[in-house]
DNA sequence: TTGTACGCGTTATCAC
DNA sequence: GTGATAACGCGTACAA
């Protein structure tokens, strides 16, 4: 744990010249630059990052905050994959925290971010009004959102088109002959549930299909809530042919709980979900899905948030990326 | 942004006095208190995490890192929220890094976690040796290993009974009739490998079976090894009736490469798979695992290094855990 | 080209 | 009880 101090005592210089040539390689004789270059590695020196954070005013911490709702959810495991890949290449450190959709773990993770200093920091907001993500802009530490948008406020932003997303599963659905379509969407103050039922809704209507109320559910993104709805809706007794799911893991909680009920996909129920699910090959069937570009999300997230931490005046930037029906084997 | 200077001139204070307020809440008078509480009310002041880590040595950062090898893994996934719930409870933040099975990678982050004065580590070792680690140690920063052990230290570790997991797998194919039983581990140099191996080689001996070389191959962790490794033991001119696959991933990849011949699981080839896999119900077959409970795993590693950074002398503990096997459709 | 000295925001040790 | 003040390790004007 040396410190700069006993670098300079013993290359017998001053700290500010061992400091030149660790940082601005400028200005500093062949002689000298190669005694401190030898102190360095003698005593194995490691400038503290703390001690630079404090001193530097901002944007030179290289280190970077991520705040997502679960990380044993595979599409924001595979967003952080993405943003962890664009930090590491850019020699960046990610304080990745966990806010399992939960508005007071959100808080506490912005004020560590603060607290700490952090250069920037990507998430997805818990809502479009997520007061506390909005409050965290006032510390002009820059934010960029990713998979969910913020209503009132420009951020750079990093989503996909959910909307296309939706048309896209309910006009294969559609195409496939089903007139009762279950729709199990998420929160609904969350940007994503908005578009993906605003597709859902007007897929129905250009198809000249009645609108049922008692065929939308709004779960909590989680797979017991996917399990529960489903349930909900095939005890209906108009049941649905079909079901579109709108994220991963309540495809899961459906597919398990038409399952339990001995239910075959897609002979009894076709089942469309939102966002892919790894090892689909080996799933009982193969779920068709709307597969987002998780990973490039992450990505370029990080990507557009080293641009601003260079350049902080930069306008706000929105990239939307477009999902991909896959079909498999459950429609 | 309000400092201590700032809050100190609006309450008409020394900043020792706001000091006092928030810390040692001793020695104050009510008066000077109250006036104190409302300056630093009305500045919104937040300490700075960072300041106060420069000045305090060690054990105060309330900040602990993580490297696990691969996040998207659904078993370092599960202990890293063991690891947040706990580190969450206790009021720690987590600088959360992915090495991706690379120890350049896992050297960047140790360098990064002593370069942030963290207050500890939990991580799974790269294998029984790694270097990076064992040069870490010297930093004096609290260490826990998790799942993997190392050789020539001895930290804190929470791991899981690999050796019994593996005896208990096989007992159970053995049980079934099997006698040529297919081995795909994972690197040699890992401590869980070497635990498994030995057990499956142990198993073998106790039930009179022989010892094919041939039937036991080495990946990586990863899903593809799995794939590439059960095709070849599939090829092999007297393939196995079963297969003991030592992670998830590769089990993931050897299911599929059964499915892809066309061939049918348990009839053709049995699989019994260590570490659970999410969403086992919705699998085709559900897999008969090895179930290591790797949030406990984490949970507790997070527990040990509280305690650790609380009473750094404290002799290490291992805290071994035992794994279940959950027999499912795959055997 | 190199060295001195200050400040970043804390905590802690002294005096008063 | 409270207030100066000295560190912590670093970057950088400014002086030499």
């Amino acid at each position: 744990m040396a410190s700069l101090q006993e670098v300079a005592r013993r290359a017998k210089v001053s700290i500010a010249t061992v400091s030149r040539v660790l940082n601005h390689s400028d200005k500093v004789v062949p002689d000298t630059r190669a005694a401190v270059e030898q102190a360095l590695r003698e005593l194995d020196y490691r400038p503290s990052r703390v001690a630079r954070r404090l001193r530097m005013n901002s944007g030179h911490a290289h280190l970077v905050g991520l705040i997502i709702p679960d990380i044993q959810n595979p599409f924001y495991a595979e967003i952080a994959r993405g943003v962890e890949d664009a930090a590491y290449a850019a020699k960046y450190a990610l304080l990745l925290c966990n806010s399992d959709e939960s508005p007071e773990k959100e808080r506490f993770y912005l004020d560590v971010m603060r607290d700490e200093s952090v250069d920037g920091i990507v998430l997805p907001p818990f809502d479009e009004t997520d007061v506390a993500v909005i409050e965290f802009l006032k510390t002009g530490i820059p934010v960029v959102c990713v998979d969910r948008s913020l209503s009132k406020a420009k951020t750079d932003l990093v989503e996909v088109d959910n909307y296309r997303g939706a048309l896209d599963a309910m006009a294969h659905l559609i195409a496939k002959g089903h007139k009762h379509i279950g729709l199990i969407e998420g929160r609904a103050q969350v940007s994503t549930s908005r578009e993906r039922r605003r597709g859902y809704l007007d897929a129905l209507a250009e198809n000249g299909l009645a609108v049922r109320k008692d065929l939308m559910r709004a779960g909590d993104f989680k797979q017991e809530s996917g399990r529960v709805l489903a349930n909900e809706l095939l005890d209906l007794r108009k049941p649905p042919t079909a079901l579109f799911v709108c994220n991963n893991l309540m495809t899961v909680g459906a597919l398990s709980a038409i399952h339990q009920r001995g239910r075959r996909v897609p002979q009894d129920v076709a089942v469309v979900g939102f966002d892919d699910l790894p090892w689909a090959e080996v799933l009982d069937p193969p779920p068709t899905v709307v597969r987002q570009p998780a990973y490039d999300v992450g990505r370029q997230a990080m990507e557009l948030l080293l641009k601003r931490i260079i350049e902080p005046a930069r306008p706000p930037v929105t990239v939307r990326l477009l999902p991909e029906l896959v079909v498999r084997r459950s429609t």
